[in-house]
DNA sequence: GATGTAAGGTCAACCGTGTTGGCATAAGGG
DNA sequence: CCCTTATGCCAACACGGTTGACCTTACATC
């Protein structure tokens, strides 16, 4: 048994396997994230990856110490592609949330992984980019040092809490996430009015809103309360 | 087996145990309670709870319809510990502030549990209780329907986002937390101030905030957008 | 080219998970 | 006091991650 993983740089032998594919750290992560889009967050198993690259499960294991290893080599990409699918505009307001829904967006994208990792500060390069982007954007912006810290705080821990949260959902089976989603037409919508008038009179609202992410609405009221901050600041100098 | 789950209310024969214990769903969710406190998120298992209440595993099967039920359960036990930990005054603004802080500060009393259960809707009749009133509280502070809708999911959201959040943080180790919280003095507080100019500008502010929750500054930016549109509509009825 | 070494693929097994069908027993209404 | 049935228990199933032993073949060396 390989108690320890050989490095990828290390590796020199590449054997096929009996169905004929060659393995390598970037095969797997790439087909991991086939079988996580094709079968759900919760269909992504060592013996399904292991089917899925015509390998046997166990050869994961030369390759990662275990699946919660292979989730952080997922979810070491993820950040890193956000920056990727992101171009700045030049209009603060505009290019903050546009890369906070690439966070989102990037992180939903694989959720078993986002669980993992979204309340961990990583350091590495990639994560330490997007929070030096998201400073310059403030502090470009005019933001002085103080204010900018504290909208890239809310900015930042709003957009991974929004991501554990929905990333939390979209990790359950499907049976149990449409339960969930259901309970808003079989339980809420039926609930008499005389001791609930409130969820009575907004059921059917309650019922198209509630299974959506709420991340969009409370990211632009963080951002017009930093413009009106913002406004005022400016209005103050003069 | 017991397709249908005899609902708590209609229970009348009570048996003891093997091992002496009463069974009843109150007590197996403090049970569970004090599983997931000593054991971990990660640590509460059929076979173990039930051996925390001197039962069988199977057992269980009884009280609920499988983990899931019973996880949805401790999560309605904890939101209407928050309900029950809170008194409205009749200014909307404060109370919403004060029953979303009541709910944050009731789930990270369990971060395991809230871990696990932040991100379910439960449809039990304290978490129903508790939406009942933040709908109220909006419905009679003069929001229309569609804009009460709007709020409530904001606000319902944004809270167990940072629950979420919030708990994934606590759940680490302490040596895991410490070292996660240290990262802004060991590693964004030494970057280069030329390839990492706005980090380097404001790494005694960000040391200083990033290890708090941010949890308080976006609700609040988020009721003050609220009581803006308010106003807003208000004045446009004029 | 022949040969030795070990990387890396495979197999069978282990243990822990949720869950279920069948059975035993005692609670409590008649 | 008896009979029904709620409710606890047992054994077993399928599926999960993971491991140790084995085998095979790619490559370095001579």
């Amino acid at each position: 048994m390989a108690k320890q993983v050989v490095p990828e740089s290390a590796r020199r032998r590449r054997r096929p396997t009996r169905q004929g594919t060659v393995l390598s750290e970037k095969l797997i992560v790439a087909t991991a994230l086939r079988v996580l889009r094709e079968h759900g967050a919760a269909g992504l198993t060592a013996r399904r990856l292991g089917t899925a690259l015509g390998a046997d499960p166990s050869t994961l294991y030369r390759y990662f110490s275990g699946m919660d290893d292979l989730s952080r080599a997922i979810g070491e990409e993820l950040m890193g592609r956000a920056r990727d699918n992101w171009t700045a505009t030049g209009d603060w307001r505009a290019d903050l949330r546009s890369l906070g829904l690439a966070i989102h967006a990037s992180y939903l994208a694989h959720p078993q992984a986002a669980a993992l990792t979204a309340s961990r500060v990583t350091g590495r390069p990639r994560e330490i980019a997007v929070d030096e982007t998201i400073l310059g954007i403030l502090r470009s912006a005019g933001f002085p040092d103080a204010a900018a810290v504290r909208v890239y705080h809310a900015f930042i821990d709003l957009s991974l809490a929004f991501v554990a949260l929905d990333a939390g959902a979209l990790v359950l089976t499907h049976e149990a996430r449409t339960k969930d989603e259901e309970m808003w037409t079989s339980t809420y919508a039926r609930l008499p009015a005389e001791s609930y008038p409130n969820i009575a009179a907004t059921a059917r609202l309650l019922a198209a809103r509630m299974p959506l992410s709420a991340y969009p609405v409370v990211l632009d009221a963080l951002l017009e309360n930093a413009a009106a901050q913002l406004a005022a600041d400016a209005g103050r100098e003069h």
